[in-house]
DNA sequence: CTTAGATGTTGACAGTGTCAACATGAAAAA
DNA sequence: TTTTTCATGTTGACACTGTCAACATCTAAG
C-alpha cells in the first residue's frame, strides 16, 4: 500500500525497491531472518523472481538494507529512551536500556544488524557509518556525565563507551540468542547499574594493566 | 583419518559421527559457518548426501554438536587463561581475557556456539548444561575475589557474573562480527579493567533503581 | 514519433535439506 | 554353523534457494 493506488497490473512496478525492502522488513519481522528469502521478498512485492537483482546486486545487498534500516529504529529508540531519562546518569543508563529492550522486542532486526548474515560488514559504508552514530550516542551520554562529575574522567568518553557498549551489547546478544532466561527488563536494569557503578569516579587502584 | 585403518571400501563406516562431527569442525574452521552443509560434511567424510540423517535428525543437531564441541573448547581456553592469571582478581581477569581471546581465535566457532544458526536453542539441554558451566567458571572467580575482599558483597556473585560475561561476551560479538576495528587484546584488556574497577567495593550511591 | 535504456519476466543451472525405497552387512537367534 | 533381523549406507527424487542469460515491455530523451 505504497506507490500503486490501484492499478492492479502494471508492467513497472512504481517504487520496487521501496517495496522489496518493506517486505523484507515485513518478513523478518513476522517469520524471523531464516525466513528472510529474495524469492519469499519478491513474491511479496508481487514481481518474478529475478525482479529484485535490478535493484540490488546479491541478497547480502538486501540484508544489508534492511539492517540499514534496523539501525536507524534502533537509534530512534535509544534516543527516545534517553530522553526520558533523568539527568545525566538517567539519560546514559536510558541508552543503555532503550539498547537492550530494542534488541528484546525485535530480535530479527538485532540478528540482522549485528548477525553474521553478512558476510563483509566492511563492504557497506553506510552501515559502518551508522555503527559509529549509534557508537556516538554512548559517548555524548558518558561525555554529559564526565563533565557533571558523575563518571571518572581518567580515562577517554569512548574508551568508556566501549565498555558500556560490549555490556549492554553482549546483554542483548545473550538475551536474545536465547542464553539467558532471565527477564530482560530485570538483567537490563541490573547490568546499567553494576556498569554505572564502574564507570563511576573512584580511586582504586588495579596495579598495572 | 580415525577409525578406518586403510580399509578403503567398508560399507558400513565404522565411527560415521564421529567422522561427520570431525568434518563440520573442520569446514567450520577453514572455510566458516556459511560453508558448512551437510552434503559437504558427508563428502568429507565420503559417504552419501543421506547418510548424515542416520546419525543426526536435522542439520541443526549437527549444528548443536558442533556447538557442544565448541563450547568444550572455550571452557579449557578460559581454564587455560585462568590458571595464568595471578591472585583471585588476576584470575578473573584470566576468565574475560580468555573469553575474549578465545572468541576472536575461532570466530567461526563463536558463531556457531551463540549464532542464531540453531532456532531452537533449548531443544539441546546439554548446550544449556554447557553455558551454566562455562558462566559458573565465571562465578566462582567472582566468589574468590569477594572472599579476598576484591569485589563488593553487596550483591550476589552470580548478578555480577552476569554483568561481566555480558560485557566479555559483547566484546567479543562486536569484534568477532567485525564492527569494531580495533585491535582484539588491546580492547579486552581496557573492557576487563573497566570492568573490574567497577564490581570493586565501593561506597557511592546511585539512587533508586 | 521513434528508439534506447531501464525495468520486469521466463526459463534454466547448480546447490541445498530432506525423504522414501532399496541395498548391505554385522550381530543376534536358530 | 546357518538364518534372520535391523542398524547403517545408497540412490533417486522433491521442493526450494541464489543467480544468470535471453527476452519482453514500457518510459522518457531525442
Amino acid at each position: 500500500m505504497r506507490k500503486p493506488p490501484r492499478r492492479p497490473k502494471r508492467y513497472h512496478h512504481g517504487d520496487l525497491p521501496r517495496a522489496l525492502l518493506d517486505a523484507a522488513l515485513h518478513i523478518v519481522e513476522t517469520q524471523g531472518t531464516g525466513a528472510l528469502t529474495l524469492r519469499a521478498a519478491a513474491r511479496s512485492a508481487g514481481v518474478s523472481q529475478a525482479a529484485p537483482y535490478r535493484h540490488f546486486t546479491n541478497k547480502e545487498a538486501i540484508l544489508a538494507a534492511v539492517a540499514e534500516e534496523g539501525f536507524r529504529s534502533l537509534m530512534t529508540a535509544i534516543r527516545q529512551a534517553t530522553a526520558a531519562g533523568d539527568g545525566p546518569l538517567g539519560r546514559l543508563r536510558g541508552v543503555g536500556i532503550g539498547y537492550v529492550t530494542f534488541a528484546t522486542s525485535h530480535p530479527s532486526h538485532f540478528r540482522v544488524i549485528f548477525g553474521r548474515e553478512m558476510a563483509d560488514r566492511s563492504a557497506s559504508p553506510s552501515l559502518r557509518r551508522l555503527a559509529t552514530e549509534t557508537f556516538n550516542l554512548l559517548v555524548d551520554a558518558i561525555s554529559d556525565c564526565q563533565r557533571a562529575g558523575l563518571v571518572r574522567t581518567e580515562e577517554p568518553a569512548a574508551d568508556l563507551a566501549l565498555t558500556a557498549w560490549s555490556s549492554v551489547h553482549g546483554l542483548s546478544a545473550l538475551l536474545v540468542e536465547g542464553v539467558l532466561d532471565r527477564p530482560a527488563h530485570e538483567v537490563a536494569e541490573m547490568v546499567t547499574r553494576d556498569l554505572f557503578l564502574g564507570l563511576g569516579p573512584r580511586d582504586v587502584n588495579l596495579g598495572r594493566g
